[in-house]
RNA sequence: GCCGCCUUAGCUCAGCCCGGUUAGAGCACUCGGCUGUUAACCGAGGGGUCGCCGGUUCAAAUCCGGCAGGCGGCGCCA
């Protein structure tokens, strides 16, 4: 059975009337009237009507299939194309031979279902079109990514998911127990990919961070993809002009490879316009008291406010300069204005905030000062005092969230949906 | 962590404000019918500790309090 010829769902749709074909899957939907019986049957690349009539085919085994067979019973069917224009996509297929591989329970999901309870059921997710389609263009997005560092002469880095000590101070950590230590589950790879630039100057890595803050939002997991990247020899205005590149590279991929799916989760979406926009911080807040939105300086921007950002842009943005109250210790001060730091945040239109990045503190007093000025301890962060000891230069990097990057391409309204298994502060089943 | 809302059949909900026979609907399920359906349709049937604990009352799904679980938003961030 396993080495016979079977043709997929989309070739068929292809084929000429008349043609004898063999295809295997599961019922997607089943409607039995009397002696005609259709079956839409879903294999991996789409679904097809088949049309089964009680004088086809044996009776028993006709009679046997119409009081057994339901939504996600597995079966293979033999028989020939038809075109028929009462059919969905104008052929169906006429059967003369059916087995059933396995029956298939009463299936849980339906129409109707609560957010918790699909969420309980996401197991039996993946045979749902849309879910296809959306981690379809996941899937685009990480291959994208990969592929564009890659041209670029970056150098992919897998780094350590347990580690000792947080990267950004204020961030919650998950305690694990190391036998007998305490250990802590990533939250960035940053530093560890600052550690390579010194042998690889352009890194990257795609891998989980852990964040365990109780965020009740739609943008926010506990477990997410990062993209991080870091540069030997950049600026600020390097690692964002890298930022730009690869997202309108990953954006432009989605659109030209993933039409089919973009339609059944009928966005609509443009490759963004270049430049990117340029907005300071302080430019941003002026705009945001225009509006009637008061963020003073040294506030970081509310929802409200990034939300308002968001609707004004009509191409991504970076907010740029972001004063140093806001930001971890790390950042490198802005040279003409010691409040600020040389970071920016990418926005993207209708979203919000899809990376962090900037300049990072390459001098190692200064860091120190820094690390003190934000009540933390310099002998917590020794290895990475290191890397300012032994020939260090300017470098620069960012962190971009892989669901968040998703959730604006595809529009979906939940970060939840942008993930096979989301992980949040209420659910770490299934 | 804070604020608001929800919890009644397998699922999605109505009933609750204004307490009172046997708690309803749609879908799903079971049985019967149906050779052109498309979330098929038509007929019949089974299915409920009204989230949990306590209080008020002659009487609580309904009013009051606590707890648990969930959803939405804020804060925090990618």
């Amino acid at each position: 059975m396993l080495n016979d010829k079977f043709y997929k769902v989309s070739e068929v749709f292809n084929l000429e009337e008349g043609k004898a074909v063999k295809l295997r899957g599961w019922i997607n939907n089943i409607r039995v009237q009397g002696g005609l019986t259709f079956i839409d049957l879903r294999d991996s690349t789409g679904i097809i009507q088949v049309t089964l009539k009680k004088s086809n085919l044996n009776e028993k085994l006709y009679e046997e299939i119409t009081n057994k067979a339901r939504r996600e019973s597995s079966l293979i069917i033999e028989g020939t194309v038809k075109n028929d224009p009462r059919a969905p996509g104008g052929k169906e297929i006429l059967c003369n031979k059916v087995e059933i591989i396995s029956y298939s329970e009463v299936y849980p999901i339906r129409k109707g279902l609560s957010i918790s309870k699909l969420l309980d059921l996401r197991h039996l997710y993946f045979r749902r079109p849309r879910f296809q389609a959306i981690l379809k263009i996941r899937n685009t997005v990480i291959d994208a990514a990969r592929e564009w560092f890659k041209q670029n002469g970056f150098f992919e880095i897998h780094c350590p998911t347990f580690i000792t000590a947080a990267v950004e101070g204020g961030a919650t950590l998950f305690e694990v127990d190391y036998f007998g230590k305490k250990a802590y589950l990533t939250q960035s790879s940053q530093f560890y990919l600052e550690a390579a630039i010194f042998g690889f100057e352009k890194v990257f890595t795609i891998q989980p961070s852990f964040r365990a803050e109780k965020s009740r939002t739609r943008k926010h997991l506990t477990e997410f993809w990062h993209i991080e990247a870091e540069m030997a020899f950049a600026s600020h205005e390097d690692i964002i002009n890298v930022e730009e590149e690869l997202v309108y590279y990953i954006v432009s991929k989605v659109i030209d490879e993933r039409k089919r799916e973009l339609e059944i989760l009928n966005r609509s979406i443009d490759k963004p316009k270049r430049p990117f926009l340029r907005i300071s911080y302080l430019d941003a807040i002026k705009l945001l008291n225009e509006k009637g939105i008061p963020i003073t300086f040294g506030e970081d921007i509310t929802t409200e406010a990034e939300k308002t950002l968001a609707k004004i842009i009509d191409r991504p943005a970076f907010i740029m300069y972001f004063p140093k109250t806001t930001r971890a210790f790390y950042h490198m001060p802005h040279p003409e204005d010691n409040r600020l730091t040389l970071s920016s945040d990418l926005y993207v239109p209708n979203e919000g905030e899809i990376t962090t990045g900037g300049q990072r503190i390459h001098d190692l007093n200064l860091l120190i000062e820094r690390i003190k000025e934000n009540n933390l301890n310099p002998s917590d962060y020794e290895w990475y005092l290191d890397l300012r000891r032994y020939g260090s230069v300017p470098h620069a990097g960012f962190g971009l969230g892989v669901e968040r990057l998703v959730k604006w391409i595809t529009g979906v309204s939940h970060i939840r949906e942008t993930i096979p298994f989301p992980r949040t502060p209420v659910r770490v089943y299934p």
